[in-house]
This record gives structure tokens, sequence and C-alpha cells, in this order.
DNA sequence: CGGTGAGTGGGACAAATGTACCAAGGGGCG
DNA sequence: CGCCCCTTGGTACATTTGTCCCACTCACCG
């Protein structure tokens, strides 16, 4: 599973065959066949590792730096370096879980997968904003996992140098500014 | 061309194949062939017209918008409507921009295509911005294009009823309201 | 210790697919 | 009109690919 997911970072989904698959893993032509019904259940659960691994890992991000009174700078901070960390160790990971979005709408198998994902990021994104002090964090919610997915899909489908420094953490440090500084307006 | 983008929409890019494209077409298999150097041509060819095309589309709804002093609520309002009458009219052309980000990250001849897009998301969402209030157009740019993609995603990922009026709006609207609210506080 | 069953390794095969080839059409230009 | 070339339609073929099958290993359990 985790070659099939290389592989559809590296060189596309259409890539992913039994016979590159196996010889990725180091394993047989057969063993593919073997634990996997099809080709079609070996995309499946692979695009499902991917995005259980997603949310865990964002778990454990979000919850370690949300009791930490950060202000919206340094929020911008760590989720900037902590994607671009991502970006660059296993640049695969994110174009999997994108096609695996894409995926979605034609497989029904998937649908439960990619909504879990998305409650996880929903979820967690409320959490994050509540701790940076925003006066309504359902309603953040949304635009900060829109946000934040559409810039790690500009970052992937035109690589540059920089962009965290020049890109994602101002961007990020825009949003998050603007969106806490409601309370106070209202105040 | 626009026989292999609704196959990419419908049923993924490695539906795409000569016979299926012919066939949806209306032209027999060496019709795809003579006009088409090689399936990864005619994949880029296309990829390259929806992109165009899509500028062309924003650009005609942006620059109608723009003179018209729109307050953010009538900007969310437009916006979520033009993409929901996108998603619904033809929900394959966003598929396909989606997958043409993905493989510019892979095809060189694309990256310029992708970066073209890209670079004329961030020009008109700049121009929304200064006609809606901003005052920072151009840092409120990347946000917005990342916002509306995003949310543009999560629709094509889990499309769900009343998408538009539940989340596309109401995000939109709190998205652009906090980021034009700026100016009076600075003021 | 013998058997048994999960897993491995290698190969086979039919279907699908990319691409090349060739014969025929047909409209425009001399 | 007659020629020519762009285009069409159909077919052929080598390769790739999904899937299946079978002999074999070997650790575990009675």
């Amino acid at each position: 599973m985790r070659a099939t997911l290389e592989l559809i970072g590296e060189r596309g989904a259409d890539a992913v065959t039994h016979r590159a698959v196996a010889e990725r893993a180091g394993v047989p032509l057969s063993g593919t066949t073997y634990w996997f019904e099809s080709k079609d259940a070996l995309l499946q659960e692979a695009f499902v590792l991917a995005a259980r691994e997603e949310v865990e890992r964002l778990e454990r991000v979000v919850l370690e730096l949300a009791p930490r009174e950060l202000t919206v700078g340094e929020w911008a901070d760590a989720i900037a370096a902590t994607l671009a960390h991502q970006s660059e160790t296993e640049p695969e990971r994110h174009v999997a879980l994108f096609e695996l979005g894409l995926e979605s709408a034609r497989r029904p198998a998937l649908r439960a997968e990619a909504e879990r994902l998305l409650g996880a990021h929903l979820r967690l994104a409320a959490l994050g904003a509540r701790a940076a002090g925003s006066d309504d964090p359902e309603a953040d919610a949304p635009v900060i996992v829109a946000a934040i997915s559409g810039l790690i899909f500009a970052q992937l489908a035109l690589p540059r140098q920089g962009f965290e420094r020049d890109v994602l953490r101002p961007a990020l440090e825009r949003l998050f500014e603007r969106l806490t500084s409601g309370a106070a307006i209202r105040a």
C-alpha cells in the first residue's frame, strides 16, 4: 500500500499497476494479487491508509499546539513549518490525498473515508481557531480548511523555492489575523 | 479534447484511452492518433484547453462584477452562485482542472499552463478584493484563491445537497467580511 | 516429528491498449 | 476537369496489464 502511494505521488494514478507496485515493494507479482482482491481494492486500501495516517498526524500536531496559547503569528509559523516539512519529506502523501478526494466522487466506498478526513480537518480547525481567539470557530473552520488545502494544492501544482516563507506563511498569518480580529471589532 | 475532459471527470484520468475518447467523440480510433501524436499529447492538450477556457470564463465574471461596487455579501452571493452553477452544469471541468494541477508537478509542459491559470486566479482575486474594499488586495489574493479552490475541492470530493447555501456562501461571506474589515480597524 | 496451511515465486493467458499502416474519400486548386 | 493532399475508416500487431494457477517453502501445532 505504501508503494502504491509512492507511485501515485511520483507518476500518477495510472502508473499504479500490479507489476509496478510489486517491484517497488520488493515482492513478486502474485504478492499484490494475493493480498488484494483487485487493483481497485489495492488503490482503495492505499487511499484509506493515507487518509487515516493523515488524520492521526494532524491530531497529534493540533492537540499539541492548541493548549499553548500561541499568537496568530505563531500559529501561522507552526502550521507553515509543518506543511512545508511534509511537502519535503513525503510529497507523494498530499498528492495521494488529493487524488483520494477526486476519486471519492466516483467510488462510493471512498466517500466514507473522505468524509472522515474532512470531518477531522474541520474539527481540528475549529479547535485551533478557538485556541487562537476566534469568536466563531465553527464558522471559521471551513474557511481555514479550504484555505490550507488550497495552499497545499498550489504548492503541489507549482513547487517553488521559498514557498513557505513567501507564500504559505504570509497567507496563513493574514488569514488568521483577520479571522481573529473580529472579536476586537465587536468588543 | 472535450471528450477527454468528460472522461477525466466521469471515470478518472486512467479511463482516458484512445478508444474511449474516440467512441465518445464519435470518431474512429485512428482519429485520435491522427490528430494527437500520443495519448500523453492528447491529455496535455485537453488540460490546456480546460485551463484556457477557465481563465476566459473567470475573466468575464470578475470583470463584470468588479465595477459594480458590491457589498461583501453580494460578492459572496455572486461567486457562490457562479461556482454552484458550474458544478452543476459541467462538474467534470473542475475535476479536470485539479487533475491538471496534480499532473503539472510531473509534466514540465503543463507547468506553464498551471502557472498561467494560477496567475489569472491571483490577478482576478486581487481585482475583486480591491473592488470589495480590501486594504491590501495583493496580500488577500492568495488567501482568497486558496480558500475558493479548497471549497471547490471539498464539494467535488463530497457532493452534497445545499452546499451552496450551507457551506459555500457562509464561508465566502465570513472570509470576505473579515478580510475587508481590516480597513475599519486601522481607521 | 509429520502434516497443514498461510504465504511465496514464477509463469501463463486473455483482454485491453498504444501505435502504425493502408486503402478509400472528397474537396479545393491548378 | 483532374490531380493532390488532408482526412477518414478500418485493421493489424506488439506490448502492457489484470488475473489466475500451481509448485514450493517453512513455521507452527497436534
